[in-house]
DNA sequence: GGTTGTAATTAACCTGGGTAAAAAGGTGAG
DNA sequence: CTCACCTTTTTACCCAGGTTAATTACAACC
């Protein structure tokens, strides 16, 4: 996919803490990371904030609800690293795939795999509570734990940074 | 895409109660669901369940892990009303979208609607409390809450049957 | 150096949801 | 009707995580 992204789409480098586009945005863009880290993140009404994901290199992101014209961007994409990223507009993607069957099925995979991690995080959500979800992520990214702070770590895990701190002080004895 | 499923599908009957998949099975398959109501669920090591999600007539449904072959279904599947569904399996739905500009398109559509779902739940998950997923429950699909137990409507919200009775009284006042 | 700002820890108190068990309601089969 | 089974409610107790606030620890910057 990455070779499609390269082909049509746009570079842009970013600074660390840049918006690469804010909730509520009309953005209809999808982005490759060539390098870099990023975080998803909504805000609520309260104005509290929830990490819907981290973003590395090779990773693909759009704001699906913006995509599909539904209304804007549903969440916030804010460099934690600088990055470099490749963007491609959606629609475009969505006009070429309709006459191009390598893109097509380029796309197909692509929509897959983003299916499979969401299916995961589900999972976790559901099945898996606050210290399992926090071990999980130990044992599948423990790169990630490092390039990131763990406040924004407890925001993805769905608890706030003191639950956050209370369960690793539990863990390491 | 349902005419896709009548081409090249093959329609199976359930009665209630009927196990479409097991958990563990190895069924590549997807199912198109023409009439009826089905719950998916996860059971984990302690014997709990989780219900993954309910689905009903147009829905789609095929266990994403069991598809990319990483291993069996990672839940199952099972009618809580008669059902009629369509099967097709995944790799020949695949094979053909490789071939066939009108499939792969196809695919692409619902692949996207899966994925604009998953992400709304995950949202549900990650910034609403457990009373706040139900509200939006009875907003969004009341006619659901109807077909299904408040048990299962309890697992699928992340929480145990007595808490949803719980937040039922507090909300009834 | 000191100052400012952010990250992480700790403590005290509160609350939502888990657990277990009992009771109350339904519903279908014989 | 009665028995058996399942769903839902209720009670009592416990615990994980939320909230607030104070403390410590860094790191960046003047």
């Amino acid at each position: 996919m990455a070779t499609y992204f390269e082909e049509f789409g746009e570079v842009i480098d970013f600074n660390k803490s840049d918006v690469v586009f804010r909730q509520g945005d009309d953005n209809d863009s999808i982005y490759y990371i060539q390098t870099g880290l990023l975080k998803a993140y909504y805000v609520t009404a309260g104005g509290k904030e929830y990490v819907k994901s981290f973003l590395k290199e090779a990773d693909i992101i759009g704001s699906l609800t913006a995509l599909t014209s539904e209304g804007g961007c549903s969440f916030t994409l804010i460099c934690l690293e600088p990055s470099s990223l490749i963007r491609v507009p959606f629609s475009e993607l969505l006009k070429l795939a309709e006459v191009d069957l390598a893109v097509a099925n380029q796309l197909i995979r692509l929509l897959t795999n983003l299916a499979i991690k969401k299916e995961r995080r589900e999972y976790e959500f559901l099945c898996l509570s606050a210290e399992e979800r926090y071990r999980a992520l130990q044992e599948t990214t423990p790169e990630l734990l490092k390039r990131v702070t763990q406040n924004d770590v407890a925001r993805y895990l769905g608890i706030t940074p003191v639950a956050l701190s209370r369960i690793r002080s539990r863990i390491h004895t």
